[in-house]
DNA sequence: CTGAAAGCGCTAACAA
DNA sequence: TTGTTAGCGCTTTCAG
């Protein structure tokens, strides 16, 4: 058995209450009892139990985070800053992968509800609004990324899809291209809707024209944006740029692309979407939407502390802003050839 | 406040012990007890708080996982893998990750134990023997990685470098190179040696060659690759083919390949070493070691389970098979240009 | 400055 | 079949 407070306050000839003061750093205890009894503590290796002092409080120490697939950089990269962030403030991370199933987002809410965590950040959008009620029920706060809505314990964080890909279609629009595709995200998610709609109006403002075989959907995953490519290119009439949903997306992408006997930038361009440390060791380095995994997990860390404050309070609104990052994967526009 | 077995045993008109039997599926219940019970649990949202069970019982459910380096794809997918395994189990997993640093290492061995976690995976082998005595005198099982000792409670999953590095030899055997280089992992790691000896043994029985510099240290990391490839290229000799630690390596070999202007295969073969699923995204693909994920984090959670039953045993040793897997940055030795 | 005692939410004897 | 009760390890009044 791990050693007690009790065993610990027995050898030392005090109370348990003594033994409490001088782990918690309590002035009221002479310096000569205290050091006898940190020395004890010492030689036992004595530590705590965590569990009991949440007994006490109420509170666990623990976030959570619920991913929807741990296999993508962007969130591993976002996982491992949020993790030292949490460590930071004296507080650990549990993990959480989905899969993209909601069977398995449901069945973690259940497990982070039992677990009494004191906060869930979502890192994906495609949670019913059910779901959440029962963390917020239970007292957990909750933070969702592109969800587009807040409620009390309930904060949102916005990727600023729109500012984004308006600046990938004017870098697009400076290189001379005229003719746009696009390889959004899974089919039915929020989050994909908004990024292929940025990337429309971003395109219509610009004055650059698309057409209905150029934008097709995608997994968020390398296969889908590989699948995507080829669909683009399976008829006669082409764009000289293609954009995508994310960098998996833009990878995929581009090994149809060599796939297809297509050289990239020199017959297409193509641009990527939440840049991860990768994007720089594909070849070649694309040409993507950089958004701070710091700020992001910051932002996350923030709003859970907010509703941690005052769980019945409506959640924040946090807006998560994206720049571009030109590398060489989008380059001059090759003479149309249709 | 979470609702508790004791304001739901009121409102039932129950003790809460009867309350514990029917959450806990008791066949001592009435049907007709147990129905309203569980009716108003379902009003309630009513959800028993883990960690007053734990304070019963002795147990957190909670599996960590020590990880040098999330932001390399291989432990990531370990992880995922390894979580998905747990949550099947019943159990969490809290993740801690050490950057490569030992100070991190010791921080999060603390907090485990503070958390008092049913039992640890070090994904790395680059640690004291004394921190893991800590977590033992706890009672808390670990697992190690290619640490080569076991201690009670402590079991150990070795690698098989030399069976793999014996796989890649044979295979640019084959292919008529005969110079061969390697570019190594972290200087003072257990596991770098092991990697780096496997490695010339395996040369060494098959009747290659290499020379001193063309054996140089990297850092598990890209950039140790890229700067390994440079060196081992600095002089008047080079090998036909590079052998490096890990797939990482071996990505920034391929970069540094390609900005000194060399082909790969064509000059030069790079083969890898912990294949991921990123081996087949980069061009050309990866020939590689491949270690199953899922019979390394099936080993972990065995190992764990083994320290659990009777923490006192000394542990186990468990042997992780490797295999090579060809793909297309390997072909046939050029021309000797010496 | 220190100790006694109550209680956090739950389980598991032991009684009834 | 159900209730009573004694803790699990810790913090925290409230008394000394």
């Amino acid at each position: 058995m791990p050693t007690s407070m009790r065993e610990i306050a027995k050898m030392a000839g005090v109370s348990v209450a003594t033994v409490s003061r001088v782990i918690n750093g309590s002035p009221l205890v002479t310096e000569e009892t205290s050091a006898r009894i940190r020395s004890i503590i010492q030689d036992l290796h004595f530590v705590p139990n965590n569990s009991a002092i949440y007994l006490k409080h109420g509170k666990s120490q623990i976030y959570s985070a619920i991913i929807p697939d741990l296999n993508n950089p962007f969130f591993m990269e976002l996982v491992k800053i949020f993790e030292g962030l949490l460590v930071e403030n004296h507080r650990e991370l549990l993990i959480a992968n989905t899969d993209f199933r909601s069977s398995r987002t449901q069945d973690s809410i259940r497990r982070m509800i039992l677990r009494r965590v004191d906060g869930v950040a979502f890192l994906s959008s495609e949670l019913e609004t059910g779901s959440i009620e029962a963390l917020v029920r239970n007292r957990i706060p909750v933070v969702t990324t592109d969800h587009y809505r807040t409620a009390p314990g309930t904060s949102d964080i916005v990727v600023d899809f729109a500012g984004g890909m308006a600046q990938i279609v004017q870098h697009l629009k400076e290189l001379g291209h005229t003719h746009l595709g696009f390889i959004g995200g899974t089919e039915g998610l929020a989050t994909s809707r908004v990024r292929r709609d940025s990337f429309l109006t971003a395109a219509m403002q610009a004055g650059l024209t698309s057409r209905k075989g150029w934008i097709v959907s995608g997994n968020f995953k390398v296969d889908g944006g590989d699948a995507g490519m080829r669909s683009i290119f399976s008829g006669t009439q082409h764009p000289t740029a293609v954009v995508t949903a994310n960098n998996l997306t833009a990878i995929g992408a581009l090994r149809a692309a060599r796939d297809l006997g297509l050289h990239v930038p020199q017959d297409v361009s193509i641009a990527g979407c939440d840049d991860i440390e990768l994007a720089d060791i594909v070849h070649p380095p694309l040409t993507t939407l950089r958004i701070s995994r710091r700020q992001y997990a910051g932002m996350l860390f923030d709003a859970l502390q907010y509703g941690e404050q005052d769980i019945t309070r409506t959640g924040k609104v946090f807006n998560l802003p994206v720049n571009i990052v030109v590398r060489q994967s989008t380059g001059p526009a090759p003479r149309p050839r249709s």
